[in-house]
DNA sequence: ATAAAAATTTTAAACGTTTACAGAAGGAGT
DNA sequence: ACTCCTTCTGTAAACGTTTAAAATTTTTAT
C-alpha cells in the first residue's frame, strides 16, 4: 500500500538497513549516501510506520487522556495543558470522554492498553474508579488528575480541596450567611467528598451546623444544579447561600433561582468551583474557586512522561497539591 | 514486558498459532482448548498487542480528529459525535487541538500519518489548510467539518453558512436595523467567507449597503470580539445591530460594550452562531444560529467510517450541508 | 479394520521497522 | 606487501501478531 523502506532502498539501490539508518540520522553512515537516500524517499512520499516502528523499539509514543466530561470547560483546559506538554515532548495524546461513566472509563482504559500507550493520566470518574483501575493491574504510570485516593501509592495533581471548600464557606460566613447550602456532584466523587468535609468543618467552626442536611449530590452537570436548586424551592428551604461542586453546576443553580423568581445575589449568594472562562462574563460574573487548570495538566503531564522516562522506577512518587483561590466577583453579598 | 501469545502458548503447550485463534474465536478450534486456552491468557493477565496485530492485519482502528479551539464548546459538542460514533464502531480517536496554528496542523497531520491513522476528520485552521492538507497527499480518507473548500473532490459537513447569515442578518433588518457589521473570525477561513456572503447578500436585497466597511475580521475567539467591539466605540461609529461569526465573540462583543456603558438589546443588538450551550444561561440569552453539532460530528465519523471500509473505493463522495436554525433569545430587540 | 473425510493443530512466512554483528573497501603504518 | 584500523554497508534476527498451507489427529463411512 504505501511506499516502505525496502520501496526505498530497492530504488536507492542500497540494502534497507542503510535506508533506516540514513532516516535516522545514525552516525555510521557515508554523508553522499544519506543525503541521497533522504532526498529519494522524500521523492516517494515515504512516510515511516510508527506501528513497526514501535514494535521493535517497544515505544509509541502515546498516552491517554481520560476525562469524565469534555463540555464542561475545565476539562478543555486541562487537556491543553497536558497536550502541549506531551507534543513538546514528542508524545501524543488520545483524549477520550468517559462521559461519567465507569463502564466507559474501563473500556477505554482497556483499548488505552492494547494500543499500547505509554502512561495515563486519569480524571476519575468515581472514587471507585480507582479500585478498579488498580485491579486491571496496567503496568504503565498513572497520574490522576483532580481526585486523589486514599491510596497513598498513586500520583495525583490536585486542587486543596479541603481548604478550597473551607475558604469559600468562610467567606459566606463572613458575608453573614447562616444557612448554606453545599450542591455537589456525585457523592462517590472524592474530590467531592472532600469538598463537602471543608464546608462542614467551616460550618463546625462557626458553629452552623444544622440538624437538617443542606448536603444535595447529583452529577457534575448543569442540569444537576438546576434540579437541586428547584429541590430546595419545592421543599420551601431556600438557604442563603449556596457552595456548588463545580461552575456549571452554580450556573444551574443560579439558572433555576432566577427563572423562580429570585435573584441573585440579592436572594442567595452562590460560590462556584473551577472559574472556567465563562465564569469571568460580566453578565454571569461567578464567585467560585479557581484552579490552575493548564498548569495541572501540564504538570500531570509533566509528571507522568517523568515517569515513563524512569522505566520500572516506582520509586518516583508525585503528589503535586495546588493552592485554591478564591475569585470574588458577584455572585455573593453581604447578609 | 508485558505477556505475549507465545508466553501464554507456552504455558497452555500448544503453538501460538492456536492461541490465537483461540482468542479471536476463530471457527476451526476445538471448544474445550479454546475454552483452556481463553482461561490461561485471563490468568496470565494477556493483553493482545494491538501494535503488532494492526502490522499484519493493516489497520489500527484509530481515527485523528484535528479541532483549532478545544476551549470552544462547540467543538467539544462535535468531537463527542465524532467519538461516540467512532467508538461504536471500534474505532478510537485522536483529539488534536490545533490551537488555530496552521503549522501545527500540518505536525500533527504527519504524526498521526506515522501512527498510521485510518482517516481523519478535520475542522481546518484556515483555507489555506485545504491545500496544504491536498499537498500532503495523504493516502487516507479525510472529511472536513465546518468548512469546505472550491475543490468538489472534498467530503464535508457543513452548516449552510451563507444561508445562515442571510437569515440572520435579514432577521436584523426585520427588526428595523440598517446599521448592522459582521465581526469575523479569519478572513481566511471559508467558513467566515461563506458568512460574509450571505451578509452582505442579505444587505444588498434591503439596499442597505454602506460605504464604509462594517466587516471586520480577527480570530474565533472572546478577546477578539472584544477587541474589535472596541474598535468600533473608539472610532465612534458604534452599529445599532452585530452579525458576530460566532457565540464566544457575540460574548466578546456584548462583554465589551457593556464594559463601556452601552446595553444589549436596548442600544445594540447582537447575533451570535453555534448556539453553544453557555449561550441559553438566562443571563446571557444569546440569539444565535444554531447548528446540530453533535450531530454533524457523528455524521461526519460515519462517513469517514464508511470511505474507510469500502477501501480505495473514492467514489463515494460525500457533501452534508445542515440547514441553520435560529434561535430567538434576548440578544436582539426592534429598533 | 481401513480409506476417506473432517476437524484440529503446527509450521512458517509475513507485516515494516531497528540494530547487533559480520563483512567489505579503503587507507595508514610498518 | 602485509596487517591493522576506520568507515561504511549488508545480513539476519527480532518485535508480537495473523494466516495460508502443511501436517496431524479424530471421526465417519464402508
Amino acid at each position: 500500500m504505501s511506499v516502505t523502506i525496502k520501496d526505498v532502498a530497492k530504488i536507492a539501490g542500497v540494502s534497507y538497513a542503510t535506508v533506516s539508518r540514513a532516516l535516522n540520522g545514525h552516525p555510521e553512515i557515508n554523508a553522499n549516501t544519506k543525503q541521497r537516500i533522504v532526498q529519494i524517499a522524500k521523492e516517494m512520499g515515504y512516510s515511516p510506520n510508527a506501528i513497526a516502528r514501535g514494535l521493535v523499539k517497544k515505544n509509541t509514543n502515546m498516552i491517554g487522556l481520560l476525562v469524565p466530561d469534555i463540555r464542561n470547560p475545565y476539562f478543555p483546559e486541562v487537556a491543553r495543558g497536558v497536550e502541549d506538554f506531551a507534543n513538546s515532548e514528542g508524545i501524543n495524546v488520545f483524549l477520550c470522554n468517559t462521559n461519567w461513566e465507569e463502564k466507559k472509563e474501563i473500556i477505554y482504559i482497556k483499548a488505552l492498553r492494547e494500543k499500547r500507550v505509554e502512561g495515563l493520566i486519569i480524571a476519575p470518574v468515581t472514587a471507585v474508579s480507582h479500585q478498579r483501575i488498580k485491579e486491571e493491574n496496567l503496568k504503565i504510570p498513572v497520574v490522576y488528575i483532580g481526585s486523589k485516593s486514599e491510596d497513598d501509592n498513586e500520583n495525583f495533581v490536585i486542587l486543596d480541596n479541603f481548604k478550597a471548600a473551607f475558604t469559600a464557606t468562610e467567606y459566606l460566613i463572613g458575608l453573614g450567611h447562616d444557612n448554606i447550602a453545599f450542591v455537589g456532584g456525585f457523592e462517590s466523587s472524592i474530590s467531592n467528598t472532600d469538598r463537602v468535609r471543608g464546608y462542614r468543618e467551616a460550618l463546625k467552626k462557626h458553629n452552623l451546623e444544622k440538624e437538617i442536611n443542606l448536603v444535595k449530590s447529583s452529577s457534575f452537570k448543569r442540569e444537576s444544579g438546576y434540579a437541586i436548586a428547584l429541590e430546595f424551592i419545592n421543599e420551601g428551604r431556600v438557604p442563603s447561600g449556596i457552595l456548588a461542586a463545580n461552575d456549571i453546576i452554580a450556573l444551574g443553580v443560579i439558572e433555576a433561582f432566577e427563572n423562580n423568581g429570585y435573584t441573585v445575589p440579592e436572594d442567595i449568594s452562590v460560590i462556584g468551583f473551577d472559574d472556567i472562562s465563562f465564569a469571568s462574563l460580566p453578565k454571569i460574573n461567578l464567585t467560585t474557586i479557581a484552579q490552575p487548570k493548564y498548569q495541572m495538566g501540564a504538570a500531570a503531564a509533566q509528571m507522568l512522561v517523568q515517569m515513563i522516562g524512569s522505566s520500572g522506577n516506582k520509586e518516583i512518587m508525585n503528589h503535586y497539591i495546588v493552592e485554591p483561590e478564591l475569585i470574588i466577583r458577584g455572585t455573593c453579598r453581604k447578609r
